[in-house]
DNA sequence: CTGGCTCCTTGATTTAGGTCAATGCCAGCC
DNA sequence: GGCTGGCATTGACCTAAATCAAGGAGCCAG
């Protein structure tokens, strides 16, 4: 991290996750699961990517008591701008995006998260940005008050908070260069290989790489229009730099040239 | 700030500070100011707005101790991109910009920082980003391995870090919103604001603004170009929604309207 | 298997902002 | 007082991406 050590070797990970929570919201409720499990964070597999990942087991258990689980199935909202900012989650399974939203409609995706991911920083009171789900997603909520009590108790957690805002707020100037002065092409390849990152630091494949957000997620992510979107993956496509495949896949054919693209060569 | 308490009513102090920091650097060189003063620190006006607000007297003195001044001229690098981030710093006065390259010289301003502004945070060992003076500046560098040293010691200066990183994390999800979905007017607009609300929380005048950096510097924190920000300021002065004053100062005439536009209304 | 979704793609046209090119305005300097 | 060099402004023109407008493909429901 920044002013800390790093944790291992889990870097980026975290990147645009945002930084609130709120209680779960209106629409489509957010429904808890009845876990019935006797400590579901033993057993996590993303636990080493979470803000849990520099806990011991009897620490984590001391986690484990102050959670609950949340699922949200593709499209429910998790909070919105302005809500009381209650919890924080991690992602568990599933992808989010995060959102701002001017008067007319106009919208700015600043992130779509993991699992692994933390949501949930906050410096007032309230949401800054509304969150929904994209895929059927899971998260572990924490309510916020009781994750400072602990947090007292583990410094361990706030270093860890700590290198994760960090990460995410290199990850966020990174975003200001692609939104500020990038081409269409270079922020369509740049997406892609953000994508086929995050996806191995999960262990996931890189190269069919797993695209499970809409044409309008990704132009509202990237400053651009769905048209625009559009047309750019079918150029990507007929110069062979990418092949659209079934499902939402995309395979990225000719990574290092994608790669010089995306870094605006 | 986000998941600790908020230190006192500076909330949005430190927006867009970036986070890395490194040692003085080559063409202009930084020069170490020969303090035979006492305690600058227990003297230090901007105290509230720093790292060093959650210290008692006599755990400032700590920090004292680690701690060197820079000054440099306006146009002075203080680091560059790449380099290893082995300082971070607090500004005393002056102001800096922050920003990023891609390699055929486009260029995207990330922040600027003013008196009070941290500047230093690093995931990684190397700086993510360049900083350079825009004016006249001086600073406050500390070491980043004694620092963090003295952060084990001093958990609340690790929650301040925390407060700020949530803090800049904000600002810069509100300036990817301007990059991504703002037009050159709403950007123009959102930026006086921006500057104009800096100048406050340092008690210095909101209305005649001081705006000392260069056009290029502004169109390229807002993702413009010099002659766009030119023709949108004259644009908003033909509106009698500023006026623009001598020596860098623009007069705020209408600000109501201007916070209209600049919120996308 | 058909109709009605939603999302994606493609084409035609427009436009905000970029690019190129002067010109103006000071401030510092000989 | 005239010269020089760095901004800032303004104008003419251009272009990348937005907007407007069809289609098409997959999917579920009846």
């Amino acid at each position: 991290m920044w002013i800390c050590e790093p944790w291992g070797n889990q870097r980026e990970l975290v990147d645009l996750a945002v930084f609130d929570v709120t209680h779960v919201s209106s629409l489509t409720p957010a429904v808890p699961r009845d876990d019935a499990s006797p400590s579901p964070c033993s057993a996590c597999k993303i636990r080493n990517l979470t803000i849990c990942a520099p806990l011991s087991d009897l620490e984590q258990a001391q986690m484990a008591a102050i959670v609950s689980h949340v699922d949200l199935e593709g499209g429910a909202p998790l909070f919105d701008e302005g809500e009381p900012a209650d919890h924080v989650y991690n992602v568990t399974s599933g992808t989010l995006k995060v959102y701002k939203l001017l008067p007319d409609g106009r919208r700015q995706v600043t992130g779509f998260l993991f699992a692994g991911d933390f949501l949930g920083l906050a410096n007032e009171d309230d949401y800054a940005y509304s969150a929904e789900a994209v895929t059927h997603c899971s998260l572990c909520r924490f309510p916020r008050r009781k994750l400072e009590i602990l947090m007292q108790r583990f410094p361990k957690v706030e270093q860890r908070l700590l290198s994760i805002a960090s990460n995410e707020l290199a990850a966020a100037q990174e975003q200001m260069l692609l939104l500020g002065r990038k081409t269409a092409r270079e922020k369509i390849a740049s997406f892609l290989l953000l994508l086929a990152g995050r996806a191995r630091q999960r262990g996931m494949n890189e190269s069919p790489v797993s695209v499970p957000m809409s044409r309008t997620d990704i132009g509202d992510f990237l400053g651009l229009t769905t048209e625009t979107v559009s047309r750019t993956f079918t150029q990507l496509k007929q110069s062979n730099l990418i092949r659209l495949l079934p499902n939402g896949l995309v395979e990225l054919s000719a990574r290092e040239d994608l790669e010089d693209i995306a870094g605006g060569f």
